[in-house]
Parts: C-alpha cells; structure tokens; sequence
DNA sequence: TGACGTCAAGATCCG
DNA sequence: CGGATCTTGACGTCA
C-alpha cells in the first residue's frame, strides 16, 4: 500500500511547553487585554505547528479560541491588520513543512437555525474561521468543518434552509467549506445528499456513524469512497475523522486514549486512497504519535526514545513493571520495538494507580528540584505528599504542585513530559 | 428551565 | 498568602 496516509489531532497540545491557547470572559475582553492574548495565542500556534513537523504530524487543527470572540458583535479589534506579519509569518511556516491545518466551529454554529439572528451570528462565526486561514495564506484545501445543524420537527425542510443559506455564503467563504455526519441528526447519508447539491466535500467520521447509522448497508470502507467522490483536486487529500467511544460516559464522548488495536483494525481496512485522518480524542498528540509510529515501517528507535523520556515518569507512577520491561525493551537496537513499547504504556494508562508507586514516581520528579526549591516549597510538597499517603487529597493535587514548581523552575525535562497529562482530563 | 459539551477563567473557600 | 475546589461562561437546541 503507498496511499498517503496523514495523522493529526484537534486544538491542544500536551506535555510541550508555551502552547497554551488563552482565553477570557466577555467582560474582560477589552482592546489591551484581547491583544495580549491574540499575541500569546499566535505564539502558542507557531510553537504547535513546529513541533507537530518535528514529529511527523502534517494535520492539525487551530483552535477556534485562537482569536476569542472574534466574530463577536461587540468586539472589534482589528486583529488580522495588528497582527499581519504574524499569521503571515505562520502560514509560511505551514507551507514550508508540508503541514495541512483546518478549522471547526462548534455545535453552536448552526446556519440552518430558524431564527434569522442565530443564523447571521453562525455567518459572522463561519467567516472569522475561513478568514483567519485565509489570513495565514494558506490554500483552499485547508478547510473549515461544519455540521449541518437541528432538525426543527422537519428535517427535510431543516436540509433546504441549509442549501439556502449555504449558497448565500461568499465564495471566499464556500471554497473553504466542508461538512461532516454528526452524532444526533444528519447521518452521513443525509450529508452526502446535501452534498450532491451543493458540490462540497463530506468528511467522514466513524463514531459519529456508529451512533447515527445510515439506512444503505454500506460498510465503513464504502461509506469513505462514497464521500471521496465529493472531493475535488484543489481540495486537497480526502478528510475523515476517527475516534473511539470513551467507555465510562455518553454516548459519543471521545476516549481519553485511542487504543492501538483498535486503530489498526481500522486503519488496514482502509480503502486503496489517499486520507488524512483527523484523530479526535483527549489525548491529543499522544495518540497520535502512537497511531503514527504504529503504523510505520521501520520507526527509529530515536523516536521511541523521545517519546519514553516524555512517559517514563508517568509508567513509572502508574505500572512500574512496565517502566523496567520498557528499559529493557530499549538496550535492543535492532529490532522495531513499537508495537512492544505502546502496548506497555496502554497497560500503564489502563493501570489503577498504586499510592506507593505514585509517592515513589513523585519523589523521582522531586529530585530536580531538590537545589533549587525554597524550604517552604519542600515542605508544602512533602505536606501534599503526606495526605497523598493518608488520603486526604488526591493525587492530581501532587501532581499540579510538581508543575508549578516546574513551570517556576522551567525544568525543561518536566516540562516537556507527559507525567502530568491526567491532571488535564479525567 | 435545565441538560447537553467544552474547558479555562474566575470565584470562593480553606489552612 | 498560596493552593484546592467549586462555579461560571458562551453558545443553540430540544425535551
């Protein structure tokens, strides 16, 4: 098989430092305060998309907090004239490393509403995520992703309100565009309808249609080639997004994690084309490197490398026989170790943790603190540790102490470590 | 009217 | 005061 095969994820980066995307309330979204952000938040971006490159991940998707309440009535800072050089400087930045970037805005976004307001504030909110791209300069095949939105009691109507409104749309704005199944209302059938009326590419998402099936009995691989006739050249390689039920809550929650075994089913019974594939799941970037480095050939251990100084600390709080097996997985050179590596670290983040295992890893990320804290600090942390021990607080407070002293401290290492991601999601 | 989903911001409480 | 924990915000739909 030699079809391009691209893995990327959604918005928010883990275990790197400074690409925390900002945001505020509206009451503090005054002209000096939104330029602060705006300015963190580009940095934060260009920070993302090199170390996405740096990792082999050629898909990612900004996130629409980028610019807060940007297509927000009351507010009007005249962000792309302030920050011209930036975005334009970022684009570049995309362009030269190959990646491709997207857009999505949310669930609240809906140009099919019947109520003429809402659907001229999901205009204005549809032009800023087209504008801000067009603002990077990339090109068209660097989309923006709607759903189709309610169903009103009549959905056959609901689907004309969104021809219409669709049509009324800028070109500029249209080119970008791209619409997907969801969960609830519009089935991949209905979209790939909507599709055939208004020329625009379907993306294809796999649990959205495992919960809203379509009628036509067509497997997961004929859906993808059904949506693949609704993309054209200057679209770029087919979209479609892929994730996995998150077991402990609704229905259609993403996981925390994408289970490898899973994936791979998936992922090998693809069809024979070109698909960049949108990972949707709370781990972000983890996943995807696992999904990358999986489904490779002849992956560098120097990768596996990078990716265990970021784990270490975590398997070793969490499953510490996995942290030795993974040492010693690693004295060998030859061999390609991933699928041996990954499935230890998915034990790991399977495991319930082990109070003493926990205080024993806490202890080791101590240590590179130990000459430069204050002796407030040691205490505090040794205080924290102690009710660790009697139960008192729990372990994602231990945890959040060692990252502010990290943060203080910018203990690199740390910082660029995936031993705090639990304290992100539950 | 409140649940839904999202997650950081912001508020409040505690020692 | 720092830090832990709870609540709010911003959005539209639908029961």
């Amino acid at each position: 098989m030699n079809n391009r095969r691209n893995i990327g994820y959604a918005c928010i980066t883990h275990g790197l430092a400074n690409v925390e995307i900002k945001t505020c309330r509206l009451k503090n979204a005054a002209y000096s305060n939104l330029l602060k952000i705006i300015k963190n938040n580009l940095d934060a971006l260009k920070t993302a998309i090199e170390y996405n490159a740096k990792n082999n991940i050629y898909l990612f998707r900004i996130s629409s907090d980028i610019i807060p309440f940007a297509s927000h009535p009351k507010v009007l800072i005249k962000w792309s004239k302030h920050f011209d050089k930036e975005l334009k400087d970022i684009g570049k930045q995309i362009e030269r490393y190959g990646v491709r970037v997207s857009m999505h805005p949310g669930q609240y976004t809906v140009l099919n509403s019947q109520d003429s307001d809402v659907v001229c504030r999901s205009i204005e909110e549809i032009r800023y995520h087209t504008y801000f791209l067009d603002c990077l300069g990339v090109d068209e095949s660097n989309k923006v992703i709607l759903h189709v939105g309610g169903i009103y009691g009549d959905k056959s109507k609901a689907i004309k309100r969104f021809i219409i409104n669709f049509n009324k749309l800028d070109d500029s704005i249209k080119k970008r565009l791209i619409i997907e199944n969801d969960d609830v209302n519009y089935n991949v059938e209905d979209v790939l309808y909507i599709s055939t009326e208004l020329n625009v590419p379907v993306v294809f998402d796999n649990l959205h249609h495992k919960i809203n099936i379509s009628e036509s009995d067509k497997s997961i691989s004929e859906w993808i080639l059904a949506c693949n006739k609704t993309w054209d050249k200057k679209d770029g390689a087919q979209k479609i997004h892929y994730a996995q039920q998150h077991l402990q809550k609704s229905k259609g929650a993403h996981s925390n994690t994408i289970l490898i075994n899973e994936f791979r089913d998936f992922f090998y019974d693809l069809p024979n084309i070109d698909l960049d594939i949108m990972l949707e799941v709370k781990d972000k970037n983890l996943s995807t490197i696992k999904c990358i480095l999986c489904t490779s050939q002849n992956t560098k251990i120097s990768r596996l490398q990078n990716e265990w100084a970021k784990y270490k600390y975590y398997v070793l709080g969490k499953y510490p026989k996995g942290y030795y097996e993974i040492r010693e997985l690693l004295k060998d050179k030859e061999s390609d170790l991933t699928d041996d590596f990954y499935s230890i670290i998915e034990k790991a983040r399977l495991s319930e943790s082990l109070v003493s295992n926990e205080i024993n890893a806490a202890q080791h990320v101590f240590g590179y603190f130990k000459h430069c804290v204050t002796a407030a600090e040691k205490t505090r942390f040794l205080k924290a540790l102690d009710s660790y021990k009697e139960g008192t607080t729990q372990l994602i407070n231990v945890k959040k102490a060692l990252e502010r002293l990290a943060k203080k401290y910018q203990i690199e290492y740390l910082l660029n470590s995936y031993y705090f991601i639990d304290t992100k999601f539950k």
